[in-house]
DNA sequence: TTAAAAGTTTACCGGGCGGTAAATGAGAGC
DNA sequence: GCTCTCATTTACCGCCCGGTAAACTTTTAA
């Protein structure tokens, strides 16, 4: 066969194959191809090609916690899968690529998360919303914030990218419109004062990535809970008294 | 001063000089050694030294707002100056310590722009403060935004690099300090109600966070002044309800 | 059974990046 | 004038990263 570059068995003592990705080859996979339910398929997409997918999107989640946005390479990603990372270039096209479709893949998650009761009274409701903000959905509260982490990396470098930044204007607004909703219905209702919802939603929403924020990059554990007794205490009063 | 290289439309098909530095060789330069006012140096630093330094800083704070924390390379910087991009390498440590210079540049400067009046009574304290925080000193408004957004994107970062997260922890402390402080003197004048100052104080920290970050993040122009009103509205409002 | 299509891996690379070494210039002190 | 030090430039480099090409393997569909 063509000995394309003269690398015989001999060579130099470590690694001769560049690309040092070494990581750990799969050593003891028998964790890939399983669990291949085959249901019906979404789009033109093959099962195991979405499965592998999401198994990307995994570890890119995994990178991205692990390296920052600024570090991340795609050797870092590979490394966190069982599959090399030259897959990624099969399924994305390029780095850029990837990237986008990671964020619209957290987002969904985000929003996936959000649950609705709707039929609690305004009061309860408003609270429970800024609540799922702020510490997450109640099952599956581990991770929250890994995930908020890198969903705020990201949302904080989108004013460097048009693309990105008009995905987390729309997320933003569905997140807002929810909160503004809520209060609507309970001046509708008459239980909160009569005050311009926009605004009051705005500033809810506001406080709430302010303590995400601040917990995350500050490193402010309390955060969030300061926030939510702030709120109660100087904002969620002050709305209450029909007066 | 941004257009520095537009010509040489030729291009040489391949510079032999790696390096495709070319920018342009200072050429109009007559920029660089004058001002040398020989005045008492600082430290052990040469008057012109600490020049280059401030130099340099200016140039990484337009390379950084250019293209961001994520993208931004030496050769950005030293496009940005009159001088070679090596003699950074003469005056710090490497690009991390670039980085963390610049960082408690930008900081410093951040601090010596807010300016204090202090004899007013609070309410006009504490909303002169916010204007400050949200929309720049009143002189030189221009270039506010552009410092904030550089700002706000090392912040974010500061998640993943415990030694700039202590030097924005310590900024922190200082600006929720000097809000907590004003409500504080409201609470004992008697013209804010008895709250925990504290606990405002941080409300209001963050809101003002909040806004500045949908600001430049989103793109929302007019974040600064919405939140303004909102809190005008619903926490400044009930905050001198004595009562 | 088999051949094409889809998916994955192995091998490899060009270019760009941060950094360095040595040559050059510019003063300060004697 | 000479030299020594500080400051800057010119020239250059190794390595690392994203990406590709082709071999290989698995799945799909006749």
């Amino acid at each position: 066969m063509s000995e394309l570059h003269g690398g015989s068995a001999s060579e130099p003592a470590e690694s001769p194959t560049d690309d040092a990705d070494t990581g750990d080859p799969n050593t003891g996979d028998a964790d890939t191809g399983d669990a291949n339910t085959g249901d019906a398929d979404t789009g033109d997409e093959t099962v195991s090609s979405k499965n592998t997918k999401e198994v990307i999107m995994e570890a890119t989640f995994r990178a991205l916690s692990k390296h920052g946005y600024k570090d991340l390479r795609m050797r870092d990603i590979g490394e966190e899968m069982d599959l090399t990372r030259q897959v990624i270039h099969y399924h994305f096209d390029g780095k850029y690529d990837l990237i986008s479709s990671f964020l619209e893949h957290i987002i969904d998650q985000y929003e996936g998360s959000v649950v609705v009761e709707g039929d609690a009274d305004p009061r309860t409701e408003l609270r429970a919303r800024v609540d799922q903000c702020l510490f997450g959905p109640e099952f599956e509260e581990f991770s929250h914030w890994d995930r908020m982490k890198v969903y705020h990396e990201l949302y904080t470098h989108a004013q460097n990218d048009g693309e990105h930044r008009e995905l987390f204007n729309d997320h933003y607004e569905r997140i807002r419109g929810s909160i503004v909703e809520v209060v609507e219905e309970g001046i509708e209702e008459g239980v909160f004062r009569d005050v311009d919802a926009e605004r009051m939603g705005q500033l809810v929403t506001d406080v709430i990535h302010a303590a995400r924020g601040r917990r995350i990059s500050l490193g402010h554990e309390d955060a969030p809970e300061e926030a939510r007794k702030a709120m109660d205490e100087f904002i969620f009063e002050s709305l209450e008294r029909t007066e």
